[in-house]
DNA sequence: CTGAAAGCGCTTACAG
DNA sequence: CTGAAAGCGCTTACAG
């Protein structure tokens, strides 16, 4: 490997020179042509790791993701990957597997590897965490929840759900299910439900136990909560299904299916999430498009802003999209 | 930030001993309690900069990828990192967002980030990248690609194409059209296309210019390539498409179902990826299952192995799996 | 415009 | 079992 050191010798100048060279120091025209031909010549890059203890800036950013293998996940990090590639920065990923002492273990990993900041796609709130965000003492942001103290880019659940649920009112339905998830998830689980949940209430439609099931983001699961509500209220049917994700949505639409229910005929669905899938299924699917790119483009734009100047935090709220399909 | 002087000084020993109790060197029982209780009040964890800057080691892979928002992609992510994670290495993202020159540069970049290896997913094959591979002189691993001199993981696109090509025909199709990709791509664009083509002429079935396309991967160039070939043999049309991508075989599955054609009575389709949306289409998508996450362990695997001891480049071919769904 | 020197936070022979 | 010293490859005041 050439160091700076081999660099200045073969240039016969100090080292502090050919370090100039790379960080915009006064170096004279000729002395600095020496320099970049040789360098050339060797295919010489500086040490990054050198580099980064010496200056206390790594060029990396952290991520920390429940769950690489995603459509959501990939595309955030799509979306943080465009901006932050240009101001030459690299992702170093980190993955919890939806466990979440790994969030709090990954976040000091990631200090210990003096990344200049983090970005955790958050799936929960709990003291620990916060704790530990604030001890890693990083410019962070966090997507999908509102973590208190921390600058946070929220999806608008609540609104979203509403206009969900009021979209299949306004399409004359009157006993609308739902499928959920578990309400450790403050946003999907909580906010989701209760944007329907007040929906209903404030168009003095009925809340049904019945008709409201509670899965865990897979497709099967979406299929298995579909299952149940049909079976337990063969009476008294729903006229639609609202899932909180596009993927149980589309396991409730292959339940619905198999049983011989015509969508949207017999049953309405919709989703959220504006997954690729959602648009080539047959019917296609309603549901909200909630611009994870744009999200993971801002968190990393915020991410930037912070490591130039410390700011306060703030809260941002991303914008979403109605997207009406053929199986409502 | 505390370091290891800190700690040093707070138990009263060298930082000699203090980075021993972290490198498994002789420590006595009651120092090393002393020590641990002190980092665990602290906080401290070990600057990995300065510890990869000493020992050239940095518990970091590197991944190139095309592509970071693809289904393919996150799956292999998602392999090579349940690997690695478990041997404590990070993932650093790279996205060449389909430019090749940029595959070098990666290279290059990751290198001086002092990486212990690298994985490419390889969407092309050309002699610089082959000298910056070598030139790199890092544990290196190709996936999709059959590199000169570069351990590779490979997928049996040949044969892939060819048994699915074996499939139509024992499903009675003589005559059978062809979207495919450039040939820049060796894998996807020359291997799949001669599966293809050998597998016709063994058969003895027409090959015609007017039924083969060539789109981009995109579901959109898939619905163009479908509507010249349907458009260029209106007098002949093929009772079956083939696609190299499953999203190219939806885009054409989207243009005959426009048309009026029913699959697969009118035509079928078939396509190579497994994505999860091809099981959710309507019909589903016959295709191939390529294991991808697998292909991204077994890759993580060789690396691994390859860092602790340099072994002589090889190549593997990952096995596959046709999956007959209703669409032939 | 250029260089000598100090120092970032670690690990690793070497010596005891 | 423990410590003093050297050194990994950079950058950055400081001085000229």
């Amino acid at each position: 490997m050439t160091t700076i050191n081999d660099i200045a010798k073969m240039a016969n100048v100090s080292r502090t020179t050919v370090s100039r060279v790379f960080n915009n120091g006064y170096v004279s025209e000729d002395v600095r042509k020496r320099i970049m031909k040789i360098v050339e010549e060797t295919g010489y890059t500086p040490s990054l790791s050198a580099k980064s203890l010496r200056t206390k800036k790594s060029g990396v950013i952290g991520v920390i993701l429940p769950k690489i293998s995603t459509e959501t996940a990939s595309r955030v990090v799509s979306g943080i990957n465009e901006v932050v590639a240009k101001e030459n920065f690299q992702i170093l990923l980190t993955d919890t597997e939806l466990k979440k002492e790994k969030e709090i273990e990954y976040i000091r990993l990631l200090k210990s590897r003096h990344v200049d900041g983090i970005i955790l796609l958050a799936t929960n709130i709990n003291a620990d965490l916060i704790k530990a965000i604030s001890a890693a003492d990083l410019p962070f942001i966090s997507i999908g929840q509102d973590l208190p103290g921390v600058t946070s880019i929220l999806y608008d659940d609540y609104h979203a759900a509403s206009d969900l649920t009021n979209l299949l009112v306004a399409n004359h339905h009157k006993k609308i299910a739902f499928i959920g998830v578990g309400e450790e998830d403050p946003s999907v689980g909580r906010q989701r439900k209760m944007g329907y949940l007040d929906t209903l209430a404030k168009t003095n439609l009925p809340i049904r136990e019945e008709w409201i099931e509670e899965g865990d983001f897979s497709i099967e699961s979406g299929y298995e909560c579909a299952k149940k509500i049909i079976r337990n209220s063969e009476k008294n049917l729903p006229t639609a299904i609202f899932a909180v994700t596009d993927r149980m949505a589309i396991g409730a639409m292959e339940y619905l299916r198999e049983q011989g229910y015509s969508i949207p005929q017999d049953i309405a669905v919709a989703g959220i999430g504006a997954s690729t899938m959602s648009k080539h299924l047959t019917p296609p699917l309603t549901t909200v498009d909630y611009y994870n790119k744009d999200a993971g483009k801002k968190a990393a734009q915020l991410l930037l802003a912070q490591m130039v100047q410390k700011k306060d935090k703030e809260k941002y709220t991303q914008t979403y999209r109605l997207i009406k399909r053929d199986s409502v």
